[in-house]
DNA sequence: CCCTTTATTTAGACTTAGTTTAAATTTAGA
DNA sequence: TCTAAATTTAAACTAAGTCTAAATAAAGGG
C-alpha cells in the first residue's frame, strides 16, 4: 500500500497551520506561502486543506465570516471571538456532561459533536476601550 | 418621523419565517413565495431578511451548510442538527451560568453572546436506522 | 391634491469562497 | 525502466449573497 499522502505542498500547508496561533483562513495560508517564497496553486491549497482535515491532522472551523479557518490543535476544544478586534481564542474549559445529558433528554437526539462559538470582548480591547473613554 | 418599514414584501417574508418550523434558508423562502404565487425580487428577499434581522423581528442562523437560515423565535435558544436527515431542532435548555463564568475566567473575555450548535442523531433517525439494521 | 423628497424595489452585474474539470506532472512500485 | 495511480495545476464554474443604478412607491409640506 502507498502511504505517501503528505506531499511537499501538503507538508508546507500543514506546517503553516501548525505554527499559526491565529486559526488562519485559506487566504491567510496563501499569503504566508507567498511570504515564504513558495508557490502552490490556489486549488492545491484548498485540496490540501481538505486532505489534511480528512486525515484528522487539522480541523476546519466555521466561525465568524464566510471563510473557514483551520486549526492544528486536535484536542477537544471550543472558540471565542472578540467582537471588537476579531481575534479568535481557545476555550479549553470542558462542556458540563450533565448539561449535555439534559439537552439529549430535551431533544431526543444523541449528541455526537458540539460546535460552540462564544463572542465577547477580549481583555486587551476592554483595556484600550477604557483608556479611550477616560 | 416615518415608520412604514414593514412593507408588503417584508411582511410576506416575515410571515413565511414566522410560520415555518424548519429554520428556512433564503432559497427556501423564495420557493415558498413562488408557491404562494407571490413575486418578490431575489435582491428584495435578501434585503428584507437583513432588514427584519436588524429590526430584531427575526434572527439569522449560521448552522451547517453555506446558506444562512432564519428563525422568528426570538427567545434565547440554541440549535441541534441531525447528521442523518439534516433536520434542525431547538435547544431550549439554558446554558449553565457558572460554566460561562469559568470560560470568562479562562479566556479573559467578557462574553456577550453564545452561538452553540450541537450535532447528533434525532430520535426518528435512530429508530429507522435500528429497523434497517434488524 | 400636487409636488418634491426619501424610502423601497427591481434586474442584473459583481464579489467571495470554494469546487470541478481536464491536462500536465510526479511518484510508486513491478 | 516503464506503466499506472496519485497529485498538482490553471482555468472554468458554482453558490450565496452584495452592490449599483434605474424605476416605483410612499410621505408630507404647501
Ligand atoms: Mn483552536
Ligand atoms: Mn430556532
Ligand atoms: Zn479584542
Ligand atoms: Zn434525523
Amino acid at each position: 500500500m502507498s502511504r505517501i499522502g503528505l506531499t511537499a505542498q501538503r507538508k508546507l500547508i500543514l506546517d503553516i497551520v501548525s505554527e499559526a496561533s491565529d486559526h488562519p483562513t485559506a487566504s491567510d495560508i496563501i499569503d504566508r506561502l507567498k511570504l515564504q517564497g513558495q508557490t502552490v496553486a490556489y486549488a492545491t491549497v484548498y485540496n490540501s486543506l481538505r486532505y489534511l482535515t480528512d486525515q484528522g491532522l487539522i480541523r476546519e472551523l466555521k466561525l465568524e465570516g464566510d471563510a473557514s479557518r483551520y486549526d492544528a490543535r486536535m484536542e477537544d476544544h471550543q472558540h471565542i471571538v472578540c467582537t471588537s478586534c476579531g481575534r479568535v481564542d481557545e476555550v479549553m474549559t470542558e462542556i458540563p456532561k450533565d448539561w449535555l445529558r439534559q439537552i439529549e433528554a430535551e431533544t431526543g437526539y444523541s449528541i455526537t459533536e458540539e460546535q460552540l462559538l462564544f463572542k465577547g470582548v477580549c481583555a486587551e480591547c476592554r483595556t484600550s476601550n477604557n483608556k479611550a473613554v477616560q
